[in-house]
DNA sequence: CTTGCCTATGCAACTCGTTGCATAGAAAGA
DNA sequence: TCTTTCTATGCAACGAGTTGCATAGGCAAG
């Protein structure tokens, strides 16, 4: 269960909404986790309930009120619990890759499109964290020197960049292997 | 529900029973994959229930008999349509990028051990990836020239390769951080 | 001879995560 | 003016995935 966990960070670096949960999971959070506003809000609302979190409900001009949540001290030792515990290294679970082993009982020229779709996705991120790593930690507007909480984040997003450099290799690497099958000969 | 179609490609890979898939999700499928023995029988009973497998009881000396699944010509169709489907690139999703965000609330320190700990297991994952290419693909007992099936198979493995590869460097980058964080006098 | 592991299948209960839908006011563009 | 988009929260239903437990014979180590 680390959406909670997730939460709870997000909510420490910065107090707020559901809705702003929702938006910075699909930025900087999410460049490592991915949530749905309905599942932030259930879990948002079972956290307050056991008392993780307290609210605050903030009126607005010209939007909705929001209920703004922040950590309470028992958000805080359970973060800390979880910490110190220890968790099981994960693995990559793509379905390209499945999608790659299926091609062999099917058409794996066909496949080159949605490789060729994914790439350009990838791409796109990287570019995308190039220029957040640029704007936040080495560009001429970063705060120098970083303190503690911004070199950790620095390291995840190297993490995400190296992580989109890899992707894009790969799928070149199997670009060329699909174009190198439809070359061939098709038998063996 | 990437699940029943990572089932229906190991199956037409070859056919095999419940227990033998959740085996080969710890292994060659699990790579990119991972199923419990639980989720993939009550697939495999649900799939043969909509035609999309066929069963067949085989007996066996000095064990428990099993049932041994193949694809059926529904089931084929079934993965053909995914093929052709656009699917959404996936994210990276690591619980350690969360812990390492949440240090900062914490002993940044604490962390090295599990850090290091994950290290280990990428490293081990690596050499059997490496061996595992070596014998099926590169090394002098595999068959030349490969198939497409196996070319296939061989690209996901690189991918797989790449990504431990990538994860290694990438935790160095992590504990070489949390070493200058701790040097470091602790304010900022 | 007892404990534990391997093969082999399965139920029950639960949490996690996704999808579709609904509400509702404000702003911006066609 | 109409439609879309943004902010903001939420329900209902379903499917995906986990954990604990149960059964049951064979085999090997202590």
């Amino acid at each position: 269960m680390a959406l909670e966990h997730a939460i709870l960070v997000s909510l420490l670096e910065k107090p707020g909404s559901g809705y702003e949960l929702a938006r910075r999971f699909e930025r900087s959070i999410g460049y490592f986790w991915t949530a749905t506003h309905q599942q932030i809000y259930r879990v948002l609302k079972r956290m307050e309930a056991d008392g993780m979190l307290a609210v605050r409900e903030v009126p607005q001009q010209g939007r909705p009120d929001k209920k703004e949540y922040s950590v309470a001290a028992p958000g805080r030792a359970l973060l800390s619990a979880w910490l110190h515990e220890l968790i099981e290294p994960e693995s990559m679970r793509h379905d390209l890759a499945v999608k790659i082993r299926g091609a062999a009982f099917d058409d794996p020229a066909a496949l080159v499109r949605e490789v060729e779709r994914h790439r350009a996705v990838h791409r796109d991120r990287l570019a995308h964290y190039l220029a957040g790593e640029l704007r936040d930690f080495t560009g001429p507007d970063a705060p120098t020197p970083l303190d503690a909480g911004q070199e950790l984040q620095h390291v995840v997003l190297r993490g995400g960049i190296a992580y989109e450099r890899m992707t894009i290799a790969w799928l070149d690497d199997i670009l060329a292997t699909l174009h190198r099958l439809a070359a061939a000969p098709p038998a063996g």
